[in-house]
DNA sequence: GTAAGGATTGGC
DNA sequence: CCAATCCTTACT
């Protein structure tokens, strides 16, 4: 079933670890379901690591809107980042896809899906070609720092909101 | 207008 | 370790 907007537009921080363990879906040609494997959250303007630091921009604004819509931005000239922005309006928000089952980094699974420029804005709640839906009902995870955003310097470097999923040992 | 560098990846 | 590659942001 389809994750409603209601699912995103809540604060990022109780999103995020929601997020692992829900389906990707791609539908283009044939439809695609991926498992999500790992997020990041970046939240509000006052997270050095989050592009919503500098206030609003071209780029960034979409983090300013409400929850449930793609952000998309390209990275070291070559790769395009998945986001979904969360929490209500003018409260910049987003959740970087990083992993899904059987493609790990954000640069390659949005290779993989076909997602380029066109997506940013896209509404997660009606889109025809890309949604969330429902899952794993509790799947496990940790949390770590974010990656790659030393710069941001402390707390927000370290602040534990990466969150990869973990694999319960199989109860026999 | 100009310059620096990035929420990455893969190859040397 | 470091280049690829181009867009965004900061600064003159």
């Amino acid at each position: 079933m389809r994750l409603t907007r209601e699912f995103f537009e809540r604060d990022v921080l109780q999103v995020a670890p929601d997020m692992v363990g829900k389906i990707l879906v791609r539908k283009s040609i044939g439809i695609h379901r991926h498992l999500i494997t790992e997020v990041e959250a970046y939240s509000g303007i006052e997270d050095q690591a989050s592009h919503a630091r500098f206030g609003r921009t071209t780029r960034n604004s979409i983090m300013f809107a409400r929850g449930g819509l793609v952000y998309v931005y390209l990275i070291y000239g070559m790769y395009w980042m998945l986001n979904v922005v969360t929490g209500p309006e003018n409260h910049p928000q987003a959740i970087l896809i990083r992993g899904l089952q059987g493609i790990n980094g954000p640069g390659k699974l949005t290779k993989a899906l076909g997602i380029d420029r066109t997506f940013y804005g896209e509404d997660l709640s009606t889109s025809g070609r890309i949604w969330i839906e429902n899952g794993l009902e509790k799947p496990d995870f940790i949390q770590t720092p974010r990656f790659g955003i030393a710069y941001a310097g402390e707390p927000w470097k370290s602040k534990p909101w990466r969150y990869i999923r973990v694999q319960r040992p199989e109860i026999s």
